[in-house]
DNA sequence: ACATTTTAAGACACACTACTCTTAATTCTA
DNA sequence: TAGAATTAAGAGTAGTGTGTCTTAAAATGT
């Protein structure tokens, strides 16, 4: 797996926030509704997109969160950083302590371009660019086309 | 992280038996020693190799573990699926349950060539190849060069 | 002030990976 | 046959990710 089940559960929120008309506080409660998340666990993930000021947050009746910056402002890195810390794809992919450019392992150089597309892809989509390939399946709002079968 | 370090274990030990002249039993207790890791748990790793038949064991004096095929014929891939499983590389970026080609989600397209591009280095890429450039590394035999500092 | 709504923070349980150790089974050698 | 060497199998521990719940804090409205 790629990345942690948090990670998805924030980009998947990220993105769904992305794709509303407006930036007005959507409730926790109905964002887990939304992307069938728990609504616990969904409250810890975005805590942590909060303190990363990737959202803000209000408390209290028509509180919720909603995003700090502009949707094309935030790429998906952006997400996987604030809820996984520094990305774990930096690693040798045999974890040996001494590789690196000095001392390449036999797989350093191949997985080193494969990190390398990958870091690309994470550092130049934003979730504005997700929002916007998400839109208009079918009559479905964002993410309940996939998951209402 | 890529691989699970029962993986990254699994294959240092693959590549370290692929380097080794002659294919004579190698006792765990050395590869252990040779590789840095816990005698306890590479056993617990090698005996997955073994139940597949990627190697062969044998109790006793002069006993240990060998390849049971030619390092040539042995894959990355192959390794990585004796011990974790079959990839688990498979799956949707976003955790999404329906996404697929039928149902890509905003990342599908993407994610998909990356993930394509990851197997084929595994699939490609043979425990003797990996042992072939692991070799000759300033007088230290395979991993050691990268183990002692 | 008080009740209601909402997020924040902390405690708890469960599963899985990583790791350790003990005992059993097998094989060799003397 | 006895003892030593070696892997196999199983039990147990620790840490982390996932998931659940309770209580606290903040904001609103009456």
């Amino acid at each position: 797996m790629l990345l942690s089940k948090s990670c998805m559960y924030g980009l998947r929120a990220s993105v769904q926030l992305a794709g509303m008309k407006g930036n007005t506080y959507v409730t926790i409660r109905e964002l887990s509704e939304d992307l069938d998340i728990s609504f616990f666990f969904l409250t810890k993930v975005l805590q942590r997109l909060t303190q990363a000021e990737i959202l803000e947050s209000y408390k209290g009746p028509n509180g919720g969160v909603r995003l700090l910056k502009h949707p094309g402002e935030v790429t998906f890195l952006d997400v996987v950083t604030a809820i996984d810390g520094s990305c774990t794809l930096s690693e040798c992919a045999l974890g040996l302590p001494g590789c690196g450019v000095m001392k390449p392992c036999p797989l350093h150089d191949q997985w080193s371009i494969l990190k390398e597309n990958i870091l690309e892809m994470m550092q130049n989509v934003t979730i504005a660019e997700l929002a916007r390939r998400n839109s208009g399946k079918q009559g479905l709002d964002g993410f309940m086309y996939y998951l209402k079968i």
